[in-house]
RNA sequence: CGCGGGGUGGAGCAGUCGGUAGCUCGUCGGGCUCAUAACCCGAAGGUCGAAGGUUCAAGUCCUUCCCCCGCAA
């Protein structure tokens, strides 16, 4: 089968599986990714994954700061591609870049449309308890990954699964998808199917304040919020934060009132709104994340968190 | 040069006004016990991140460098 001409669009870590997967198969005429960004300490320039792997496999990389801007679409018309692969690129595309590729945009979406549609499909999955998700292949329109689908991958959710495993699935699912729905669109098999409007959803992006516990809810609900955000869950004792990365549901079943802690040998449990919820890892401000019992030998624990009234 | 915290025996921490280091746990040996994540006794194990400086004397003060982390983006 003749190798496509492909521009690729994506910025994170879980977009380089689906562009190494591309490289095999296809000619990947092009890489389009965000700018480096001052990140992290000390605000150094540092540039995306996605980037950094493109070099490293000598392909042609362009930063545009909008790829909507005219003469970033005039470039990639340029270069007639034959189709655009979009996975988590971090910026919306315009109707004339979809229009530019003789097979349009397809994008790699993480959740199984049409739910979870927007930013944080994988962290909101897990959030809500679901226990299964998946990636779908879409044909892009202009809307908010309202396109027409075309593939479809289911992936279960473990109990204990924690974000970091699920998107490593996820990502490695997608590059799979991905390949198979190029094979059956250049074999012309693809049947898209428009998405069903009133059964969708929103995965909005996460905010700082989506990880702040809620110790009056169950405590299933708070280790799924743990588990999705995994180090993005926190609360306070006294005045100081402390992140919470793993958790899991307390066997033992004390009666403790809400956010009470009560520690027991090596183990640190919390009263929640419903069950006794086991806190795993932990991390104080400026220090590093410790297991509960390498925590407790060195950290004064109070008696409680911190609850809204 | 965004702001800030920290690097001390295997792990987590303490060490005040500078005088060669301590706690909890673990490890090893022994003891007690029907038994134990319990308890008792004992032991091993640290050039206190690196280099330089000040000093009679530095983990403790000064300088430089390396590494880790929190906030903010």
């Amino acid at each position: 089968m003749e190798k496509l001409k492909v521009i690729f669009m994506g910025t994170p870590d879980f977009a380089v599986p689906s562009l190494a997967a591309l490289i095999d198969k296809t000619e990947v005429i092009c890489v389009v990714t965000q700018p480096d960004r001052p990140k992290g300490r000390g605000h150094k320039f540092l540039p995306p994954p996605v980037k950094v792997f493109a070099e490293e496999n000598n392909l042609r990389v362009i930063q545009p700061l909008k790829v909507k801007a005219p003469e970033v679409v005039e470039q990639l018309a340029a270069l007639k591609p034959d189709l655009i692969v979009v996975v988590a690129f971090g910026q919306i595309l315009s109707q004339k870049i979809l229009d530019i590729p003789r097979y349009g945009c397809i994008n790699v979406h993480a959740s199984l449309l049409p739910k979870y549609r927007g930013a944080a499909p994988i962290e909101w999955a897990i959030i809500n308890g679901e226990t299964v998700t998946g990636i779908t292949t879409m044909q892009m329109n202009a809307g908010l990954d309202t396109g027409d689908i075309l593939l479809k991958s289911e992936v279960k959710i473990g109990e204990e699964m924690i974000l970091p495993e699920l998107r490593e699935r996820l990502m490695t699912v997608g590059a799979d998808l991905l390949l198979k729905t190029l094979y059956k669109l250049q074999a012309g098999e693809l049947q898209p199917i428009k998405q069903d409007d009133s059964q969708s959803n929103y995965a909005p992006l996460l905010k700082k304040d989506t990880g702040l516990i809620d110790w009056k809810k169950s405590a299933r609900e708070i280790n799924n919020l743990i588990r999705g955000l995994y180090g993005g869950a926190f609360s306070f004792i006294g005045d100081k934060k402390f992140k919470i990365w793993r958790s899991r549901l307390a066997e033992e079943n004390f009666s403790l009132a809400t956010s009470e802690i009560k520690i027991v040998g090596e183990k640190f449990f919390v009263g929640t709104g419903g069950g006794v919820l086991e806190i795993l890892e932990i991390q104080a401000p400026n220090s590093k994340k410790l297991s509960a019992a390498n925590f407790l030998r060195g950290n004064k624990v109070g008696d409680s968190f911190w609850t809204k009234e």
